[in-house]
This record gives C-alpha cells, structure tokens and sequence, in this order.
DNA sequence: TTTGACTTTGACTTTCTTTGACTAATGTGT
DNA sequence: ACACATTAGTCAAAGAAAGTCAAAGTCAAA
C-alpha cells in the first residue's frame, strides 16, 4: 500500500474518532509517526483532502504551529432535501433543535445559521400561537429555512 | 498551548470580567505574572488586540504607568440593536421584506441569511396561525433572529 | 517500451513566537 | 531646573513550525 494512503488512512481515523469532525496535527510529529518527510503531509493533504470531497485544512506556522482537518458536508444539497423529506408535519421544540445540532455536527449548517434558525423557531417566539398548532407551524418553518440554503 | 495565546485570553478574560469592556495592566507585572518577559506583552497587543479585531490599547509610561485595552463594540450590532428595538409588537409580510432588504442593502445582512430570514416568517409558513396573532408571532421571530446575530 | 499521472524526497522560503538589549517617556524629590 | 527612578516601546536575533517547488522515482496503461 502507498504511503500516502496509509497516511490519508490514520487521517480518516482520527476523524472518525474525534467527537467534532475535526483532526489537529503538528506536521513534523505526525510526519515522523508516520515515518515520511513532513512536506509528505502537504502532499495528502492537498490531494485528498480537499474541499470538493468536504474537508477544510487550516494552519498555522511558527511556535506551537499546527494543522487542523476537518470534515464537512457530506453533498450538501441531497442531504438538505433528505432531511426536509424526513421532517413530518409537526415538529417540537426539543426535535427541532436536536435536528439542527445534528446539522452543525455534521457541517451541514454553520453555528451561525443554526443558531439564527434555532431561534426563529423556539418556543418562546411561539407563545401566541394556539397549542395545537404549533409544532405545526414550526415545521413548515424550519422546512422552508432548509430549503432556502438550497 | 502557546504563551501568547494564553496572555492574549487572560487579557479577554479581564475584558469579559469588566463592566465597561476595559482592563487595564501595568506591562512588567502582568508579565511576571504571566511568566514571560515584558515585550511580549507588546507582542500579543500588537498581534492580536488591533483595531481590525475590534480593540483600542493607549498607555502611559513613567510611575504609574499602564496599559489600557478597550474592546469596541462591533459595528452591527448597535445598528441590530436599534432595529429591534424599532419594530413593535406586530409586522406584517411586505413590511419584513422592506426590512429585510434594508440590512442587505446596508452590509447588516448576507444575501444567504437574508433569504434565509425572510423564509422563516413569510405568509406560506404562517397558513396555520389565526391571521390575528400572526403578525404578532412574524415580528417576535423577526426580532428573535435578529438577536441571534449580535 | 514509452508515456504520463501520481508519489516521494529534500533544499529552500515564509510566517509566527520568544527573548533581551537598548531607547523613550513620565513622575518625583532636591 | 535637574537628576534619578519608574515605566512602557522598539527592534533585531534566534527559534519553531508550516509551505513551496522541482527533481527524481514508481507504476500501470497505451
């Protein structure tokens, strides 16, 4: 097996073990590790890890330098529309914001947006609205905000 | 972790402690305290604390001297502030879409989140609520989403 | 067997951090 | 005024990572 995809390989491990999606390395240490010239890892990293396959790598040089991998969006689009499909006609508070969490983890949604859509929809932003429809109108609220990154 | 990173959230840290988003040092103390050598201190001011990232640092020398640190408030979120403030208890459609379309217009929101926005509280999401209540529940989640950005 | 894409390597570059020697400004006592 | 003590500022060297690039190697397909 090629170096490099043993390399790519330990890599996909760390992610999948990180809570967050998320793989911080020092490349020197890493490289030695792994048993390769640190600029190796430049090399795996600017050809399998790239945004068109839903990584983002940031950096940073000098003193206490790091390299930090992290997994995004697995296609983007098809999964907002599986979960708009998935979504039922009422939905509550407590689902609601488990489902958004679920999206942020999993780089669908930034913190952002997920906080900003979170609190179009949480209970108190509801309280004038009759019970009964509620989770109702929630719903066919969040749908609408999914569809719209689309 | 860096020496530099830990001075520069010691420092947010008395920021965040203040009433009035000021702390002031006295540079040779603060390093001792810090365990690292005075111009350091400069060096994490001058690398992290600039005004691009929203902060001010005057000083003095001679005997009793100091070095003040003022973190500015952001640009938008006095403008957000002044716009909660401004819509009432009730907001109908065509009066959010004008709103909305301001902040684009004026950099206060992107085009994504605007559109994102927008679709949470236009008409087609608030079939379910009785028309009395619904510019009631428009303006509350306007104004919800509104504070999630500041 | 030649070719071209992909890998491996290492010399050189750039960026960020840490340190300390030296400089500049301000306050205080005579 | 002047001298001295007390601060903070500047700058450059040394150190610690990471980035770049091109030459050399590998391997499978044409």
């Amino acid at each position: 097996m090629r170096l490099s995809d043993i390399i790519a390989a330990e890599i996909n491990r760390m992610l999948d073990e990180s809570a967050d999606n998320t793989a911080e390395i020092q490349r020197n240490d890493f490289a030695s590790q792994m048993g390769c010239v640190p600029s190796q890892i430049n090399y795996v990293l600017s050809s399998r890890f790239i945004p068109e396959q839903g990584y983002t790598v940031e950096s940073r040089r000098g003193g206490g330098g790091y390299i930090r991998i992290t997994r995004v969006r697995l296609d983007g689009t098809s999964s907002l529309m599986h979960l708009v499909n998935a979504i039922g006609g009422d939905i509550d508070d407590a689902a609601v914001r488990i489902i958004i969490e679920n999206c942020c983890n999993s780089g669908l949604l930034s913190q952002e947006t997920a906080k900003l859509m979170y609190s179009a929809v949480s209970t108190p932003v509801m309280r004038e609205i009759p019970p009964s429809v509620r989770d109702t109108v929630r719903a066919a609220a969040l749908k609408q905000m999914l569809l719209s990154l689309i």
